[in-house]
DNA sequence: AAGAGCATCAACCGCATGCGT
DNA sequence: CACGCATGCGGTTGATGCTCT
């Protein structure tokens, strides 16, 4: 139905392969000041020597702030399992219920593990049968009836509960229904200052223990607590992770009452979802909320730029970075301050071979330090990361 | 200790879909 | 209605790390 065909990327001249940290801090700086709203436009305006799809599929699957990383739980698995018997290969939709997963990861998730161990549990009849024999051309193989026109009757069964339509409708109900760390508000609450001067030690004992659970990745920026929480929904979008909000202002993180998702089960899920759909109103207030809960994310990012340690604030000073003028112009030059500083940072510590790294080292001498970046920091505290290593995670950074 | 084989996962590719003109 | 474009989706690949021999 599709008429015509997205022009396939320039090539010539486009990096592929893994993201380098600086590609990493390019992207989120970027789209934490402008969001993004065009995705093939994205990686020219932000200095990036991607594709938009590229940038796009990184920022979905890795960097985007409510992903949820480290290891699949049972209860997880099993939805997967269950609802991959309703809906085949439809790693999106499945990802759409599975709260901070990507639907990237879940389909490896099953490649890897869950159809075998499927296939397993098939080979040894007596400890299992019935479902998932009855639906094994869905569950033990990568082609479901989806991917073949049969099983339409599966379809149908998942109709009967969901039409598409109400499908899409639900997500954005769901993307609220996140287990939230209580600790993690309250320390946001605290100030991430004040958790600098106060509770640096024990938050870092915290990090450091997260992260040791964490799975990593080859290229990764930074490794990330295993976290249940995800306090900017990407509820804004029809899809799981679709896109993300632009930064303005928004209410705090404590205004959300957020019921636990993860799994109840499906036909819990199905359930709720039936019920959500006879009130399409409150669906509109669910989104309307969401939407808040974006913009107090970005809110919550930029006052986190205040845990640099008090000698190595950001290019701002102690004020920029939580000065929010109404103007466009200030924030346009705070902006530009930020990436900046990142990219500065980034010279201080990356390796070299990025191409980007000769850009932003070339800056480093010519910008000015904030006021209280007296340049020792290079020898003594490296600001990045020891601003990443108090945030493990990329996502954690910016979910906080 | 070294090499082979396997497992995992990030990233790419091409097609599908939706939307604006 | 036809077309072009941007984005989404699912399959596949390749790099890396781990385990086994």
């Amino acid at each position: 139905m599709g008429r015509g065909r997205a022009p396939c990327c320039e090539k010539v001249g486009l990096k592929k392969g893994p993201w380098t940290p600086a590609e990493d801090m390019r992207l989120m700086a970027y789209i934490h000041k402008h969001g993004h709203g065009n995705w093939r436009a994205l990686p020219k305006q932000a200095g990036l020597l991607r594709c938009g799809k590229s940038c796009r599929l990184r920022w979905i699957n890795y960097l985007r702030p409510d992903v949820k990383r480290g290891n699949f739980t049972p209860e997880e698995e099993e939805t997967i399992i269950k609802l991959h018997e309703l809906l085949g290969n439809k790693w999106s939709k499945i990802a759409s219920r599975l709260p901070g997963r990507t639907d990237n990861e879940i389909k490896n998730v099953w490649n890897t593990h869950l159809k075998k161990r499927l296939v397993s549990k098939e080979s040894n009849p007596t400890s299992h049968k019935s479902k998932e024999s009855s639906s094994s051309s869905s569950s033990n193989s990568s082609v479901s009836y989806c991917d073949q026109g049969e099983g339409i009757g599966h379809e149908e069964q998942v109709n009967t509960v969901i039409n598409s339509k109400e499908c899409d409708a639900v997500l954005m109900e769901e993307r609220i229904e996140i287990a939230i760390e209580p600790d993690i508000w309250d320390m946001l609450e605290d100030g991430p200052c004040q958790l600098q001067e106060t509770n640096d030690n024990e938050l870092k004992d915290k990090w450091d223990t997260d992260s040791r659970s964490l799975s990593k990745g080859p290229n990764l920026l930074i490794d990330g607590p295993k976290q249940s929480l995800s306090p900017s929904s990407s509820s804004s979008t029809s899809n799981s992770y679709g896109s993300y909000s632009i930064p303005t202002d928004g209410k705090g993180p404590a205004e959300q009452t957020v019921p636990p998702l993860e799994t109840g089960g499906l036909v819990d899920v199905l359930d709720i979802e039936h019920q959500e759909m006879k009130n399409d109103q409150s669906n509109l207030e669910t989104a309307t909320t969401s939407l808040h809960l974006n913009l107090d994310f970005w809110g919550m990012l930029d006052d986190e730029l205040c845990f640099f340690p008090s000698t190595t604030v950001g290019p701002m000073g102690d004020q920029g970075l939580h000065q929010h003028t109404s103007e466009e112009e200030p924030k346009e030059i705070d902006s530009k301050m930020w990436i900046s500083y990142l990219e500065n940072e980034l010279g201080l510590w990356a390796t070299g071979g990025d191409d980007q790294q000769s850009q932003t080292n070339s800056t480093l001498g010519s910008l000015a330090p904030c006021p209280h970046y007296d340049g020792k920091l290079e020898v003594e505290i490296d600001p990045v990361i020891t601003y990443f290593q108090s945030h493990p995670s990329s996502p954690a950074i910016f979910s906080l």
